[in-house]
RNA sequence: GCCCCCAUCGUCUAGCGGUCAGGACACCACUCUUUCAAGGUGGGGACAGGGGUUCGACUCCCCUUGGGGGCACCA
């Protein structure tokens, strides 16, 4: 089966994952899962300065944790030195490359230099505009294009599938494959990912590392959706892939996109709400757990059904785990509750009218039995306190929402009274009878 | 400086000679509501400019402009 598709994803060990990189990351893979062929991994490790083990895991790492496989064992260019040096003595030998002051030069062939790229289609080189270059220097060590060549070809790669910023490489590239008598593979460019300046994506944006947004509580399928329509489109008005099989069925290399696309935060952050709100709270609770505890909570105390409930209230209106861990916190551990402007403003705007509703409130809700406190008995409860009281049920309900959790945006208030437990909620609610009105 | 690539709403994009230039995020209204979010409805918002080709250009060609990338004994 000498048809079957290889492609590589092939990082630098540089301390991190770029975002960049993942995206690549994700196109070979979905293209490799899409034609049945195999995704494998190629650590360009030769400069050795800056490469580590950590470094290498963080890699592995942010694969794995984007869903995507590895087929095959990971190469280290690094072990493969001794072939590449025996590759560039034999094009010496054969005088398409000469010694320069220790190192080996590769000689340009004048001519043309062409190829079909799957995305820019025909690009043309003049090999006259490029230099002879070093493929071995004098220490012996062989230099980027030319170890890339001579690995995709030991690793019988068929598609190259990189960033746009190696087309000005592939002339150099093409013209070894050529001096080795190989065939080169297919180019497939992808348009690179920028920061909202339209510049090349890079650290002073701000987060460029895929662990950036595992940690700030980005989903997995959703990076990898979002990664997905940066740069290509299913061919119809789809946007949310919700299982990665939708994803590769719909890939193809013919619809990705040769302008650069400029990464919008607001974007990944609005579809993953999208999958967090169609994630059940079994799967969410554990990516907050860790969250929860750090926060101080006593989860066994707590107890689970508790917790599974107010991560399914609060799960439909948050767009990240993280956002998702802090509400639920705050619910569990008053000491959390940090009042927010629009909280005081309510306050002050009547401290009177806020704590006599308290008041009011507490006195109805303290009657009910503790094996009565959920929400539909919470809510009659509360309508018609307002009804006697002959006030706007917003005027009873902002209150409790307020003492309860400090701000004045929440889950519905009886939904939240139920979460937050009886004795608890009241205990809220006396606290903030004692509440200064700030301006 | 030289070489290469790109060009539709602010952003991601559909469009592949004849469309009221469509969708999504964001934004603004309205609606729903017990607040917010979500949802629903509606709105503003784009073919960089100039030449051609054509009965007819967002679409094809050329130029200009703009943007990006590359020109190492880095990867």
């Amino acid at each position: 089966m000498t048809d079957t598709v290889r492609v590589r994803f092939a990082p630098s060990p540089t301390g991190y994952l770029h975002v960049g990189g993942a995206r690549t990351a994700l196109f070979n893979w979905l293209y490799a899962r899409r034609s049945g062929g195999k995704f494998l991994l190629r650590i360009e490790d030769t400069d050795k300065a800056r490469s580590s083990e950590a470094h290498i895991r963080v890699i592995l790492d942010g694969l794995a944790w984007l869903g995507l496989d590895v087929d095959e064992e990971v190469v280290f260019q690094g072990a493969g030195v001794s072939r590449h040096q025996a590759l560039a003595d034999r094009l010496l030998d054969e005088g398409k490359a000469y010694e320069d002051e220790g190192a080996i030069r590769f000689r340009m062939p004048r001519e043309e230099i062409s190829w079909d790229d799957a995305v820019y289609g025909h690009i043309r080189f003049q090999g006259s505009d490029i230099k002879d270059w070093i493929i071995l220097r004098s220490d012996r060590s062989p230099t980027y294009n030319f170890t890339v060549v001579a690995d995709d070809i030991e690793m019988r790669i068929t598609h190259v599938m990189r960033g746009d910023d190696h087309i000005s490489n592939t002339p150099k590239q093409i013209a070894v494959y050529d001096a080795l008598e190989r065939e080169p593979p297919t180019f497939v460019h992808l348009p690179m990912i920028h920061g909202p300046d339209g510049k090349r994506l890079s650290k002073r944006h701000g987060a460029t590392a895929v662990a950036d947004y595992q940690q700030s509580g980005i989903l997995p399928a959703a990076m990898r959706n979002f990664l997905a329509l940066l740069g290509w489109n299913p061919g119809d008005e789809r946007e949310l892939f919700f299982t990665i099989s939708e994803l590769i069925e719909a890939f193809s290399v013919e619809k990705i996109q040769k302008k650069s696309a400029v990464f919008d935060i607001t974007k990944l952050e609005w579809m993953n709400g999208q999958y967090i709100s169609r994630t059940t709270p079994e799967q969410l609770f554990p990516l907050i757990e860790g969250e929860l505890v750090d926060a101080g909570l006593d989860l066994d105390t707590i107890g689970r059904d508790r917790l599974l409930r107010a991560t399914a209230v609060q799960s439909e209106r948050a767009r990240t785990t993280l956002e998702l861990a802090h509400r639920l916190a705050i619910r569990f551990d008053a000491s959390l509750i940090e009042r927010d402007a629009k909280a005081n403003k309510l306050i002050s705007k009547d401290p009177t009218g806020f704590r006599s509703a308290l008041s009011a409130a507490a006195q109805r809700l303290s009657g009910i039995e503790d094996s009565q406190w959920e929400a539909e008995r919470l809510e009659t409860e509360l309508r018609s306190l307002a009804n006697e009281l002959e006030l706007a049920p917003g005027k009873v309900f902002q209150p409790i929402r307020v003492a309860v959790t400090g701000n004045t945006v929440s889950e519905p208030v009886n939904v939240l009274l139920e979460v937050v437990g009886k004795q608890e909620s009241l205990a809220r609610m006396e606290a903030a009878k004692g509440w200064e009105p700030t301006a």
